[in-house]
Order: structure tokens, then sequence, then C-alpha cells
DNA sequence: TGGGACACTATGGGCGTCAACGGGAATAGG
DNA sequence: CCTATTCCCGTTGACGCCCATAGTGTCCCA
């Protein structure tokens, strides 16, 4: 398995530290990455974290951008500049900065949330609130669909 | 035979575990999962459980999307983020966590349900009421009478 | 055709292993 | 010199592995 899948909860301790959970960690280590990046999310309190080619995305899309215009400019800082490095120490753990905690609202406990190519770190609480969101956005697109299909 | 098919009821022991029905797991063995893949049904409260061929469907769909819209976010949320791995010990048992006792409501039993490529988790009471409503729709369809008014 | 041995499934429980977690000591950095 | 990070160790609890038992259905043979 070499995706990022399910979600877990973990504590985190006196010293700020959280465990990544086990699995993820075997996926980061079967990709490769010697060192983990954590993005801030543009429109949710939570972070993007994955290797380096996290960034392959979002320059893909900057690429796409006027370079003239204040968007590419605005994405580039997002991406390159609203970012920082996750060190695993050797116990599997990394430290809950508080440019984490800004930003997401952790504080004691932090959801993991694979999301294939990469995973997320939320505050529980939030992500449960917005999993019901999303949940009902999706249920909306069936709307259109005929009694006694199963879309998708 | 290689679908998943029929259905039983398994009751839960004290540490959570509950027999998947042989029948299943010999199905699971022939199309040969290694591991089991259970999501959260998007409007009911069951699991869908399967290989990860189960998320080809979902991610196949994905591509077809904007990748820096939100519909997109929200299918990779629903498929990557919102399922477990049920691992079966080696007397044919899996666990039942609490992300998935909260979604189904399952606490005492567990409802096995075959549908073909995958099998369905479920609280019996649940169940048997879901059943109860669909068999309702299908009748009304038959008689000709639209959803919501009353046959006969 | 009835009885019984056998096979298999479901279920319960003991036990070892490992991941998660907490905390002290060492180290680096300011 | 003080603080923050890293390393390392011990503890604990969850989970996987293994064995035992009971209930049930099957098959064979008398």
């Amino acid at each position: 398995m070499d995706r990022f899948l399910s979600n877990t909860v973990s504590r985190i301790d006196a010293k700020g530290r959280v465990s990544v959970p086990a699995h993820f960690r075997a996926v980061v280590q079967k990709r490769g990455y010697s060192e983990l990046y954590a993005l801030r999310c543009l429109d949710l309190p939570a972070m993007d974290v994955g290797g380096l080619d996290l960034l392959d995305r979002y320059e893909q899309r900057i690429a796409l951008e006027d370079p003239f215009l204040q968007t590419a400019d605005d994405m580039s800082f997002f991406c390159h500049g609203d970012g920082t490095f996750l060190k695993l120490d050797q116990d599997g753990r990394i430290t809950m900065s508080d440019f984490i905690r800004e930003h997401t609202g952790i504080s004691a406990e932090v959801a993991f949330v694979g999301r294939g190519n990469f995973f997320q770190i939320w505050e529980p609480g939030r992500l449960a609130a917005y999993g019901a969101q999303a949940r009902a956005r999706l249920l909306q697109l069936r709307q259109g669909t005929k009694p006694g299909e199963r879309p998708e």
C-alpha cells in the first residue's frame, strides 16, 4: 500500500509531540520521503502534509496563471512561503508548532486524514464538522440521479 | 462463486470482534484481497466493505473533476479520508472500531449484506427498517404511484 | 433410514508483541 | 546559562496470534 488512506486521532503530549500513525509512516518510507512538508490549506483549518512532490501540484497550477497578475504571486507565496517542515523523531513523532496550531486550532488532539498522495492534519472537532458538510454537498450531486441508481 | 451474496448476522464479542461469514471470507480469498477497506456510505448508516478496488471507481470519477474545485476535494475526502482498513485475524474476525460504530449505530450485533462486488455492514435493526422502506418504494413503482403517495 | 463420527463455523479467552505515550537525560542553539 | 529540541528508555494498553469449546450440518456406514 503506497497511498495515504483511513484516519486516526492521536494525543499531543506535554512536549507538544504527537505520534504519526504507524500506517502513515510506512507509506512515507515506501514513498521515500526524507522529510515531510506541511502546507496551510487555503480555505480550510487544516494542513496538507506530504513529500516535496506536494508542491508539484500547486506549481503546475501556478504555471497556468498569468505571471503579471496578482493571483500567481499570491499562489506562489502561499505554497512556497506558507509551509513548514515536519521532522519525524526516531519514535515517529512530530512536533505541533504554533504555526500549525494557529491555522488549525489544534490543541490537545490531532486527527490524521489520508488523502491519497498526501494526508491532512485537523483539529478533530473541526474535522467532524467539515466532514458533515462535505458529505451533504456530495449528496446534493446525487439529487439528479434516478431512483434505485447508485452513482459512484 | 466470486460475488458477495446473501446476508448473515453475527455477534460481537467482549473484545469488539466479530466473525466475517465463512462464505464471504471465501470470496475475499478468491478475489485475492490482502486487506479489506471499509467506507462510510454517503446516505446510509452502513459501511461498504471490499478490496482496494472499491476505490477505483471513485478515483476514476475524481480524475474527471478540476482538482482545484471543491467537488474534487469533497470526493477525495470521502473516499480516502472517510474509510478504514479492516484486518481479518487468522480466525476470520474483524474488529468493530468506534469509527464504524458511530456511523452505523452498531453495538452488539452486525449484519453482513452481500452486494455483489462488495458487502455491507449494518446494525441489524436499521437494516430491517431500511429494507422495509426499500421494499415499499419498489412496490410504489410497480403500482404506478409516485414516491410519497400512499399506494392503494 | 437412523445413528454416529467427523468437519467446520462461530465464539470465548489467555498471552505475547508492538505502537502510542510519558518522562528523564543529553545535546544544541541562542 | 537557559531554553528548546533530540535521544533514549520504561510503561501501558490495544491488537494479533493461538488454543479451547460448543453448536451445527454433512457424510458414511451399519
